[in-house]
DNA sequence: GATGAATGAGACTTCATTCAT
DNA sequence: AATGAATGAAGTCTCATTCAT
């Protein structure tokens, strides 16, 4: 009986690698990258890659899965700080605001996955499912202070989050979020 | 020199239902699509179609250029209703609702041709400074008229169609303004 | 409207050169050999092969229905000299000694046909039928004649041709044909 | 110099659950199947697979080889029986419905190894040497009891055991039996 | 000018074999 | 001695593009 005991230190290693070097090279090429470039980049065989990823649309899952698991993560906190008195709406904006800034890149994984037809694996149904609970404790919490627009669901965030500008400055993140800000709440633009 | 003499009339006839052929499947299947069911689609030859569009590129460009053509075509006759006495505002967000619902699914041909890294044609540089002029005068009218934000600029514009929802029902394009207008007008949402 | 034009001249000597390099090729190195060899050996390039046989099963099929139809052929001269008056069994004996001297290494592919999963054609389907119907017929005239053994039947022919030597020199053949025969007939050996 | 230790009891009982298994997954699957499946079906790694047959053909030849030690038994047992009164075209019959009977299925792994190119081993060669034998003695018995025809040799048992069905019903090889039998008599069918 | 067959580089994937653990 | 992850050559197939007809 193979039980499965603990995975060996080098393949738990080579998969991080691996979807390291899948989620820059996609993000950077498109989803038309090659499994052996991807493959060189992470510094393993090709076959190593399909060891631990049995096909292209198994890795591009993966990689979105992690991407889905630290925006769950993101989330989470942001929820627990507004749990302990923190403003919603300012949560809100933070929380939009961080995905725009620092994983911005990794919206392009997505739309690959979606180009490549990738199934969403069921690590990465549970990371949305995170984030949904997260993120409609924010509005909720936010309609109750009277900022947040009370006709606003999750489907807007979804709306929102899938068409976000991923391959733009900074800046551009910033701005797209200045005025996309205002239709969520009860206030308009100063 | 071969001064273009005028183009047989089969040629136009074949140029245009390539372009057809061309945006549908591409919305439809993605960028993915082969040169060969493109060509079947629009009942030639891929001989044929090379000899319209020398590279796929050019094929995407193009498909891209007739659609900036038409929404610049739309956006003057905005511009026009509105030197014409129509209210500024009105006729801007008329203007999103009309490229979300009409020509939704061109937008996925855009997304298509920065995937397939497609240049943009003379053709759609011109339609682009069209469209830009038409949306300028639009934002101007709305701001002498105190609705349009003072800070909207024509760069926002941009940064909202290129990440406009595409691949979505008509609803959720209508949910959509909803959420990104009051971003663009001095008024919060009701 | 395409409607199918008599085949350009080069591609029907392409699929003959394609067949022929296949049988070979498959006869000598086993159906593990490479389509880009198969190619090579033909002098065309592996998208050609691939245009006229979408599959490798595609042509290993087309090679097994082309021998078929070639057995069709002699079964169906055998059983029109049988009909002119020529001794069945004699013609009988005569069609197995020129399938296994003739064609022998061709059963190979057959052989390869059935390791590699190859559908049968309807080309091969109806070879197969005009070769049963031939050799009913020999069988027919042969048990009236008095030589072939009254429960003969068209399985049997497939049970032995399914399991005749191919890979044998021609004596080798003869020796099989030999130890055979004595079971078809009412004779024994002498 | 490593004499040869008593091997170690895991490592027999190891190459036994392989042998078996690459046996039954080759009749199943033909030789195409992976040398990983076979580690797994007999619930080792690849790497002790590798061990106890450095190279796919090592393994094959040692499943045809285990093979033809069984024949070679039996056929030893047979010449035995004659020896001892039994009539010996009896026991050959009896002995050519065994091998069809009970290990139809080896016949296949032994194509299989022809198809892969493994050498047979030098046990392979003993036993089939011992079988020879064995044959030889009820032949020469068979021709004196005047059942036997007097040119039968060796080399047609080789031919025609090459040659048997493998991949047929049970009824299927008895038929072929009955085809086949007349053709090493001196008596016809009835 | 149109046709569609031919080209061939390159994509994804498999699998016999090696080797660090 | 066993394990199973890693290797990488090789195989099948796709598709943008060219060119003879």
């Amino acid at each position: 009986m193979t039980s499965p005991r603990r995975p060996r230190a080098d393949a738990v290693r080579n998969r991080k690698k691996i979807l390291e070097a899948a989620r820059e090279l996609i993000d950077a090429h498109g989803p038309g990258i090659g499994m052996d470039e991807i493959a060189a980049a992470a510094g393993v065989a090709v076959g190593t890659l399909y060891r631990h990823f049995p096909a292209k649309t198994d890795l591009v899952a993966a990689v979105v899965a992690d991407w889905l698991n630290r925006v769950a993560d993101d989330a989470e906190a942001a929820a627990a700080r507004t749990a302990a008195g923190s403003r919603a709406l300012d949560e809100i904006a933070a929380f939009l605001g961080r995905l725009l800034e620092t994983v911005a890149g990794d919206l392009a994984v997505k739309a690959a996955a979606r180009a490549i037809g990738a199934d969403t694996s069921t690590d990465a149904d549970t990371a949305i499912k995170r984030t949904a609970t997260a993120l409609t404790a924010l509005v909720r919490a936010g309609q109750a202070e009277g900022d947040v627009h009370p006709d606003v669901t999750l489907a807007d965030f979804r709306l929102l989050l899938d068409n976000a500008p991923t391959d733009r400055t900074p800046q551009a993140g910033a701005r797209w979020l200045t005025l996309v800000l205002p239709g969520l709440t009860t206030h308009g633009r100063p």
